[in-house]
DNA sequence: TCCGATTTGTTCGTATGTATG
DNA sequence: GCATACATACGAACAAATCGG
């Protein structure tokens, strides 16, 4: 076939690449050695080189050497890193990517982002494709995190890639060993619980998001601040509401128990969103807030400011921050992924939603 | 920047095709007058021909010469697309990379999300990195865009890269040619201040930033206005400021206006931020909105909705989809750059500030 | 059909620059 | 500081393919 001078040295690395002669990563002689072995000029062999390194076959490092890629096409470090968050749109999206960007740049790396819309499939889809780029990490915050992960095999890739992740904001219960940057929920919910309790208050309602990880943890921390103080757990001061379900389960079922009879003057929000409409449908059915009914929210967001609502301060920035620190530290190694599992600690912000 | 000779004729050779001086199936130069017109050796120019092969821009007959590939042949293709912003935390930031995201997920894109902290160097920065990534377009808010722009040389190399981009929000006043979608501030400037005279209003203030174009454009309108109206352009009545005055300048500059005698009961801001911060200050001073004084803002911001501010609707969501629809259009050829010039309409949005 | 000019393809030799260890 | 190794560049020669006259 070809009988040139460089095309028989493309063939004979390739050949002893593919019997396995040169493992990934090993040295190959230097242009000057392979210039001598194969009594050809130094150029003949950088033209066949060449050829290689632009085939993937191998990589050339200035300065020290030519060294043989993995399989077919070596990974360069491309300095990006992948954000994938379930909405664009959500109202701490811009903080957390904020304080992601601002660790990042400094280190010179670059965000690719993706949204998954909070669904399993786009998640998936995302990481298919992330995977045929070429990233060096990946902060993700996990859709509907409360349901069971159908595609652990996707992150088992990354692991197998080499890829390290962090979870934000929340993480799949079967894989809690993964590393993860969040608030602590449970902490949260039991804190604000507290701050109830702390204000006279016995019969505490709450409303809980059932379709991710932090309504769960929320309510964990709700029931364990009641535990604490002595106080016995009614299930059904409790409302359970799904994503789809928003706008009127959680303001329903709140009707349901005060029309019951239960004595109940305190309710714990899953969120800031659902504590303003809470407000508003009492406000509608003649309580006042706060003298006839304490509210609290969570994440201390521009409404819970704006409506002056009692929450749990969310450090938005700071979550990002560390999140991309801790990314970084896994990435270059010195962080191992063991102590990669970092609870921030959420604060109370009083404001006058609570009496 | 330190580029080779090798890279210098490739650059020039991409410019030429990309600026369509170069057909599809064209016959370059051949190596040896390369060589001749850039003082070159031979294997100099041999060297850059053969990177744009592998690259998929040109392809070599033997004995014939070297011809122009298709446009499709370019190897290039990551399906990466740079996004850079000047502030993360903007608040018009969230939804138009919200709309930028929809469309270029559709076909397929991923976001490189970069921010300037609206320096020119940071601008600088940016690009040079992105240059050495491997990005099919970018899409741009151009940081101080009322200043001349000093590296023009780096959106010269984009174009002989091949790597079209579209500029969002402003533009550099010398690269009006290149491709751009943004409100029509001139237009939004002309109708806010129209709804001032058509309230009655002939002395009408007029508070601008001067620092980025959409400050000179939404002042042009202001002009536009009177002059339509046959009210004479008073330059007494108008407060320039810049970005680090914009806490002070503003409402001292009003005050001056309001204590000199003029008559004056409606002021034009140049944004909402600014709109509310005069609404304050004029308050402080005894003077109520809208009765003393009527007070219009401009993006119609979640800041312009809570204070009730009338203000013009900043389509920002359909902005970022625009703009992505225009470089996709840019990057597959369909659209000739010189129709990829939009401006998005403007519309007056009635609240209480205006009497 | 052949010739010669042109053009790309391959190779050699040499020199200098620059990153690595 | 030094040797090693890759990166860029120049000059030269010859081979092989193409094309017009």
């Amino acid at each position: 076939m070809n009988y040139s001078k460089k095309d028989i040295i493309i063939r004979d690395i390739k050949k002893l690449i593919n019997e396995g002669r040169y493992q990934e990563g090993d040295k190959i002689l230097s242009e000057n050695q392979l210039a001598n072995k194969y009594g050809v000029s130094r150029q003949t062999v950088r033209k066949a080189l060449s050829e290689m390194i632009t085939e993937g076959y191998l990589y050339a490092m200035h300065g020290s050497g030519t060294f043989v890629a993995t399989r077919k096409n070596h990974k360069r470090h491309t300095k990006n890193i992948a954000v994938v968050s379930t909405y664009m749109s959500d109202y701490i999206f811009p903080r957390v990517i904020q304080g992601i960007n601002q660790v990042l740049d400094e280190n010179g790396y670059s965000i690719l982002l993706k949204t998954t819309n909070n669904s399993r499939k786009g998640e998936a889809w995302c990481m298919e494709e992330l995977l045929s780029k070429n990233i060096d990490g990946m902060i993700i915050e996990p859709s509907q995190s409360a349901i069971s992960c159908q595609h652990q095999v996707l992150y088992d890739q990354m692991d197998a890639m080499g890829i390290p992740y962090v979870f934000i904001q929340g993480c799949y219960e079967a894989m809690m060993d993964r590393p993860f940057v969040m608030l602590d929920d449970v902490e949260g919910g039991k804190l604000i619980t507290e701050h109830l309790i702390g204000l006279g208050h016995k019969n505490i309602a709450g409303i809980f998001k059932a379709d991710d990880t932090q309504g769960i943890l929320r309510h964990k921390g709700y029931i364990k601040a009641l535990q604490a103080a002595g106080i016995a757990y009614n299930p059904d001061l409790v409302i359970w509401y799904h994503t789809k379900d928003k706008t009127m389960k959680p303001m329903e079922g709140l009707i349901r128990i005060l029309e019951s009879g239960l004595s109940c003057h305190a309710v714990v929000c899953y969120n800031d969103e659902i504590a303003a409409d809470v407000i508003k449908g009492l406000q509608n059915i003649g309580r006042s807030v706060p003298h006839d009914i304490s509210v609290t929210g969570f994440d201390n967001s521009l409404l819970a400011h704006s409506k002056g609502i009692t929450t749990i301060a969310h450090p938005q920035e700071e979550l990002g921050k560390v999140a991309a620190t801790t990314l970084l530290g896994l990435i270059d190694g010195t962080l191992p992924r063991k102590e990669a599992h970092i609870m921030l600690e959420p604060k109370v912000i009083e404001r006058k939603s609570c009496f």
